[in-house]
DNA sequence: CTTGACACAGAACGTATGTTCGTGTATTAT
DNA sequence: ATAATACACGAACATACGTTCTGTGTCAAG
């Protein structure tokens, strides 16, 4: 005897989600009884038995500690990091690197907001730090002045990781393609049309973090 | 007889407010009691009186329809942008540009998230589109084949702008600031070691938006 | 000492809330 | 025809919930 299949997502489990995830956005979840007055559904036993099958779907969580505990398991509006800006980045300056000890609040002058779909999956927002590009020397990483860099903070890297890198023998920083060779180290800028650094393996070269997102912000004339 | 001066925001105010913002940013507002727990008030009165405080404060909103309809007045966790991405910027294409009457409704695919932060401001979320760079040729406004462009709609622009431009005359889109001089426009490349484009004002010359925020996303390899 | 406001407390109350139970119809495959 | 499941319903129930009411203690100023 073959079991009746379910439909799925129906055009009533539709209804319910978009009304949880607008009383969501709003901050007011909404009780068993709205959810029915809102898709149409007179009992409340009903609307428990599209709940259960909305949260099999992994679609919707619920917490039977309280009432109207009822919320969008994936959002978009809580997916948002604050990266601290812990300074400047050019050339002749060290790398300003975070300090585990220090617990970085959101401080609205130091920070930048970013989405977090827009970060590399399974980032934590306490291993990135953002530095703000000071001057034309991060050109040849085709990165402008003003830029924000944000980074994961590494003291190693692979071979085509863009790095941010101190190099104390030579009073510099920079941003680069890290490339191990065999007897040195190539740092390759992101422009084709420029040249390399080699730092041979006997030399000092600090790498503070590997770069995984650049922002750029223009400032555009008022209207 | 001179009134008794009222505190202000005290201790207890402060936890109230803190736990308002925790429950409300995990999604579940908490009922009076559950408030009173947190704060060791043993009397739902008393929590009345602070949350009557606390709203006439401006700190937070209640809604007296329903029950644990208390949520911060302000939060920053909703200013989340959703900028359709409506296809590839390259030399040789023409620069796709909204529909006004289309509705772009949340597409996971073809969308980027940004925070409002980022953006200028009174910026219109309707306003934005993105388009993605394919290939190299916008090298010359430091922008990366990868690179996400947002942009305003505009058909116009004033000096300074960088702007996306459809040549027809040429078959070409570029990504450039734009000045207008006496007989022509000029197009400068971002690289300031590139030559600008001369465009005659008898020349067909399309702006099709104003650059607001270049996002690079660079991939890093695998732990 | 008196007065008025602030801060706090507990009880009572009516309404809100989610779960559970029993019931019914429709669909599907055997 | 049968059995199992989907889908739908209303009622009952115990608990959750916020407001209102009454009361008390403290404090500052006259």
């Amino acid at each position: 005897m073959m079991v009746r299949t379910r439909k799925g997502m129906t055009d009533r489990h539709q209804k319910i989600m978009d009304f949880i995830i607008r009383r969501y956005d709003e901050g007011f979840p909404p009780s068993i009884r709205e959810i029915g007055e809102e898709a149409d559904i007179s009992s409340t036993s009903v609307v428990t038995y599209y709940l259960k099958q909305l949260t099999e779907m992994g679609l919707i969580e619920r917490d039977p500690k309280f009432s109207r505990a009822v919320r969008p398991t994936h959002t978009n509006s809580k997916d948002l990091f604050r990266i601290p800006i812990l300074g400047p980045i050019a050339a002749g300056l060290p790398i300003p690197v975070p300090d585990p000890q220090a617990a970085y609040i959101g401080d609205e002058i130091n920070g930048v907001e970013v989405a977090r779909s827009l970060l590399p999956e399974r980032e934590k927002a306490r291993e990135l730090f953002a530095l703000k590009v000071q001057g034309d020397s991060m050109i040849d990483a085709m990165i402008n002045d003003g830029d924000i860099v944000i980074l994961k903070s590494a003291i190693e890297a692979r071979n085509g990781d863009m790095v941010a890198v101190w190099l104390p023998g030579r009073d510099e920083t920079t941003l680069k393609y890290f490339f191990k060779e065999k007897e040195r180290y190539r740092l390759q800028p992101a422009n084709p049309t420029m040249q390399p650094i080699f730092i041979g393996k006997d030399e000092p070269l600090e790498i503070k973090g590997k770069v995984v997102m650049v922002i750029r912000k223009l400032e555009t004339t008022a209207a």
